[in-house]
DNA sequence: TTCCAGGCAATAC
DNA sequence: GTATTGCATGGA
């Protein structure tokens, strides 16, 4: 039964890689320097508003982009103490585009941090899915990184990483949507946001393991042949 | 040099 | 409704 094996699959995965500590966030090394940093076994993240809005931004420039560039991009912000709500509204978008160029795509992006920047100064109360969605730049994967990583509500992320994974185990059909697969894991799951958040950064961290390179992948089973 | 990365929106059919 | 294309940098 598929989701005997989703829960095993969880447990072999924790078992292998051991606790993620996702969303990474900006900590001060040492006077005027940054790193970003993975926080083990500690859920208590974000620990406040310019945090939650930081990791908001970190899922923006992370759409098909590797995380180091968007670390980069970050570091940039914060030296630039642009990295909150206030300080993006304010700049023009050839300001942001600068410094957030390393994530790629930063003419769009810099817009699009602009529009939620906006939307995130305006929010009353906790955002819905559905509110997320209406915004440029915001879909549903996006959606859902900041609805589990930053606000802790359970909303299964689903990214490409997960989809290769489940197709190759043939869990799901390589053409499944989007919906589908996080309705296997939503149904699938206790609604609790910390298994969520484990559960998809061990799915990325194997799929950083595991799969390679197409042109790598295609050379090692040459070899084999 | 070519290919890829923690997607999304606009456009085409 | 589904398929294709543009967006851009840095690393392998």
């Amino acid at each position: 039964m598929v989701k005997d094996r989703i829960i095993k699959i969880y447990d072999a995965l924790s078992d292998r890689y051991g606790p993620q500590g996702w969303w990474p966030v900006i900590k001060q090394i040492k006077k005027g320097e940054f790193g970003c940093f993975y926080h083990k076994n500690d859920f208590s993240f974000p620990k406040n508003k310019d945090e939650l809005f930081e990791i908001c931004v970190g899922a923006i420039l992370t759409q098909n982009t590797s995380w180091k560039n968007v670390e980069k991009a970050l570091i940039n912000l914060k030296n630039a103490k642009m990295l909150n709500c206030d300080s993006i509204i304010k700049a023009n978008k050839e300001t942001i585009g600068e410094l957030i160029k390393p994530s790629g795509y930063y003419n769009q992006k810099s817009e699009r941090l602009k529009i939620f920047a906006e939307w995130f100064n305006s929010l009353k109360k906790d955002p819905t899915r559905e509110g997320l969605l209406t915004l440029k730049g915001i879909g549903e994967e996006t959606a859902d990184s900041i609805l589990l990583y930053g606000f802790s509500i359970p909303s299964f992320v689903v990214d490409a990483y997960t989809k290769r994974i489940l197709s190759n185990l043939s869990l799901i059909n390589e053409n499944s949507s989007y919906g589908e697969i996080q309705r296997l894991f939503e149904s699938t799951l206790p609604r609790d946001f910390r298994l969520y958040q484990e559960y998809h950064a061990l799915l990325v961290e194997h799929a950083k393991h595991f799969y390679m390179k197409k042109q790598n992948k295609e050379d090692f089973l040459l070899s084999l042949s």
